[in-house]
This record gives C-alpha cells, sequence and structure tokens, in this order.
DNA sequence: GTCAATTCACATGAAAGAGACCACGGTCTAGTG
DNA sequence: CTAGACCGTGGTCTCTTTCATGTGAATTGACGA
C-alpha cells in the first residue's frame, strides 16, 4: 500500500504538465497590456484626469457586459491615475468596491461601513443605527483636504436590492459643505437598471457614459495567445484550440473570461489524461466539465429548503415528463417536509425558490396560462442527465432521507 | 358560430414578523489600594 | 474606586409569512344567424 502511494506521488512530480504558469489565465491575472481597450482606457483618463489639478472628476457610469474587461479597464487606468499623482504631491485616493460580494457592500450600510473603513474607520458589520455610520463616514471625509474616486462595481445588484438611497447621498455629498470631493464610477453590466434609479441619481451618475462592447471572436483569440504564451509550455497548444475557444466564447456574447477559463480547464484535462499537447477534443470536455461542475456546485451551496424543493421537482419529473407544475411541487415538497420533520413554507415561499432555480438554470420555469385552469409555471429540469445520480444522491443526503 | 364574461390556479408585490447577530450605555459585582 | 461582567434597548439583515392584487386563456353562456 505504502510503496503503491510513494510510486504515485513519483509520478505525479514526474508527470509533465502542459502549464508553465497558470496565473494568466486566472481572472484576477491583469496583464502588462490590456488589448482592445484603449478607447476605452482613453475616455476614462480623460474623465478621470482633472482630479491632477485638485479638481472633481465627472462621474461616470461603466456599462458592459460579463467578461468585456471594465474592471480589468478601470483598476489599470486608475492605478495610472494614482502614481501619477503621487509623483505630483496630490491628495488622491481610490477606492474600489465591488458591491456584488455577500456580506460586504451590498446593502446601503455595509457599503458606506465599507466605505468608511476604507478611510480608515473601524466600523463594525452590524449593530449600529445607517445614519450613525453616514456620520462616521462624513467625519472621515472632512478630517483632510483630499479627493476621493469611489469605484462601484457591479453597482446594479446593489440597487437592485436595497434601493437607489446610498447612491442619492454619495452623489450629493459635493454639495454639501465638505473638504474633500468625491467622484463616483459605477460600473455595471445592466444598462437596464438606471431606469429604475431616481432621475437625480440617474443625472448625476451619469454625467459621461463608457461602454465596452463585447469583444469579438478575433479579439478573443488575441487576448488568449496573449496569455497562453505565458501559461503554457511551448508547443502545448494544438492547431485550431484557440480558435475553438474563442468561437465558444464568442458565441456567448464575448465573455472573455469564459474562453480564459475554458482554456485552463482544457489544459487541466490534457494534464489528467498525460498528453502534452491541447487538442480541440479536450475544450468539447473543458466545456462539459466547467458546465457540470458549476451546477453541481450550486446545488451543493443551496441551503436544505431550496434541496427539498428541488428534490420534489426531480421526483416529479419521470412520471410527468417534464411538465410540472407549481401546485404539483408543492403537495410532494409538503409531504416530504411531513417525512423529513422539517417545518413547511408557504406557497408563496416555495414559488420564489423555483423562480429562484430557474434564474439558476437548475431548472426551467416559465409561466403559462392553462386558461380555465389557471395560471401556473411549466417546469423542466435542466440538469444533464450525466450528472443526475450524483445530484440526486447528494439531495438525499442533505435531507436525510 | 361569435363574443364577452367568468373562472381557475397560481404569479407577483408589498409589508410586516421572527430570529440571529451585534453595539452601546447603564448597572452591578468583585477586586484593588 | 475602577475594571469587567451582565443586561436591556435598539439597530441591521435574512428568510419567511400574511395579505392583497394581478393575469391569460379555456370555458361558459347569451345572443343572433
Amino acid at each position: 500500500m505504502e510503496r503503491g502511494l510513494d510510486r504515485f506521488f513519483d509520478v505525479f512530480l514526474k508527470k509533465e504538465s502542459v502549464f508553465f504558469d497558470k496565473k494568466t489565465l486566472q481572472s484576477t491575472y491583469t496583464p502588462e497590456t490590456i488589448l482592445y481597450r484603449w478607447e476605452q482606457t482613453k475616455q476614462i483618463a480623460n474623465i478621470v484626469a482633472p482630479a491632477l489639478k485638485g479638481d472633481k472628476p465627472s462621474n461616470i457610469f461603466v456599462y458592459g457586459k460579463t467578461g468585456t474587461g471594465k474592471t480589468l479597464t478601470l483598476k489599470y487606468t486608475t492605478q495610472q491615475l494614482v502614481e501619477a499623482a503621487n509623483r505630483e504631491n496630490i491628495n488622491l485616493k481610490v477606492i474600489y468596491i465591488n458591491c456584488k460580494l455577500k456580506r460586504s457592500a451590498d446593502t446601503e450600510y455595509r457599503l458606506i461601513a465599507q466605505l468608511a473603513r476604507e478611510l480608515g474607520k473601524s466600523i463594525p458589520p452590524t449593530g449600529l443605527p445607517t445614519e450613525e455610520v453616514y456620520r462616521a463616514f462624513f467625519k472621515a471625509l472632512n478630517k483632510q483636504k483630499q479627493n476621493y474616486i469611489f469605484v462601484l462595481d457591479e453597482i446594479d445588484q446593489l440597487v437592485e436590492k436595497t434601493g437607489d438611497g446610498a447612491l442619492y447621498n454619495l452623489t450629493r455629498i459635493n454639495e454639501e459643505d465638505t473638504n474633500s470631493q468625491i467622484s463616483v464610477i459605477g460600473i455595471s453590466n445592466n444598462i437596464m437598471f438606471v431606469d429604475n434609479l431616481d432621475p437625480r441619481v440617474r443625472s448625476s451618475l451619469s454625467e459621461e457614459g463608457v461602454v465596452f462592447p463585447p469583444y469579438n471572436a478575433l479579439q478573443i483569440q488575441g487576448i488568449l495567445r496573449q496569455r497562453a504564451e505565458i501559461a503554457f509550455k511551448a508547443g502545448a497548444i494544438g492547431g485550431g484550440v484557440i480558435e475553438k475557444c474563442a468561437a465558444y466564447a464568442a458565441r456567448d456574447h464575448g465573455d472573455a473570461r469564459r474562453a480564459l477559463e475554458l482554456l485552463r480547464v482544457a489544459g487541466e484535462v490534457a494534464d489528467r489524461k498525460n498528453t502534452n499537447k491541447i487538442t480541440i477534443e479536450h475544450i468539447d470536455e473543458a466545456e462539459q466539465k466547467i458546465d457540470r461542475d458549476r451546477m453541481i456546485d450550486v446545488v451543493a451551496t443551496q441551503p436544505k429548503q431550496y434541496h427539498l424543493v428541488l428534490y420534489s421537482i426531480i421526483s416529479l419529473q419521470p412520471q410527468r415528463n417534464n411538465n410540472i407544475f407549481t401546485g404539483e411541487v408543492y403537495e410532494v415538497y409538503r409531504s416530504l417536509c411531513n417525512k423529513t420533520n422539517t417545518s413547511v413554507l408557504t406557497q408563496r415561499r416555495v414559488s420564489d425558490i423555483i423562480s429562484e432555480f430557474d434564474m439558476l438554470g437548475i431548472v426551467n420555469a416559465k409561466v403559462i396560462s392553462k386558461g380555465r385552469y389557471g395560471r401556473t409555471r411549466d417546469i423542466s429540469v435542466e440538469i444533464p442527465q450525466n450528472i443526475m445520480p450524483r445530484i440526486k444522491t447528494m439531495l438525499e443526503d442533505s435531507i436525510h432521507i
């Protein structure tokens, strides 16, 4: 036994890998040059440049689908700006905040608390009135004369969840008598969200707008090549591999992040198969693997009640051949709850849970009208057959059947 | 046969409640000089 | 006298319930041809 494991590790260590340095394929990696985004970089630089003279730059609204380089470009541009400001001895601070991160900045309280923390205040995660946090925040702003740029990533998430109150207050700070001036750069991948904004917030936030169009297939190829040069050993990429990765991603609204992930996983697949060249087949496999892993992960991290609902849907699937209605799901769910001694949620809630599964892509739930026989959701399961057994046992484990 | 009214089975929205978690200020207690 | 334990109040946040309102087409039933 021990000998066998010895050999295993030996083999593992000696095993050739197609990778040279994987990190360039990770989404956190910042390349030295950002491809195909010169136009946007220039625009943003132009808008924020007045900060170097101590003026307040206009607020910016940045829009673009996921994986179009928004965050990357913005981080790069603001970093350059800060460096320039330091050279000129200008007081300028850029604070980047991602509003989507759970328990970090996804509510008004947490956003302001996070900002205040960045300014050196220590704010408890909860327990204080929001006003109190605002006071602390303003005090920190006023402590010294300084210009701030707040970059709020995924700002649409914040507004969707908690309204535009925080933005309203932020954009109004300059009207008040403060030592510091602040500019807000809002990043969103949803254009429609500005429509639901208070008109004052909207006009103030979108003083300037910058749009990040999706990459086309050729551009994605360029990006992949740039990264692959460092990520893989020479000759590790078979013919047509880059092209195929790019094609997959371009089909899906030009998401470069997806393309990079695809390439990385394809490399891992190749490694596992002990080949030293990535081929087109590996990409197909990688694509499936990504989808499967993602779905398994999503299901696994749902809470128990969700598992009960999903299990109800899945157990209805064979007999009803994918024409499952909310009422039926609820019936099964209720008896399941009784069987497993779990508290029963209302149908209202279960209805919401089902639509959340829909959004996660685990089921497809379309609202249909059956005329005289009412309105309901037409639910069908979207879990691929080859991972169904795993999902099922996972659910059964979770709900103790 | 045609057309408007009816009706079903939920969907969808808004508001409020429950419970977990937490800060703050005041009061109590025990230890110290 | 003071530091720390303890408690009540009031705050946020998530998940949930309650109450109210909306909705689209199959069905129904009145009507006229």
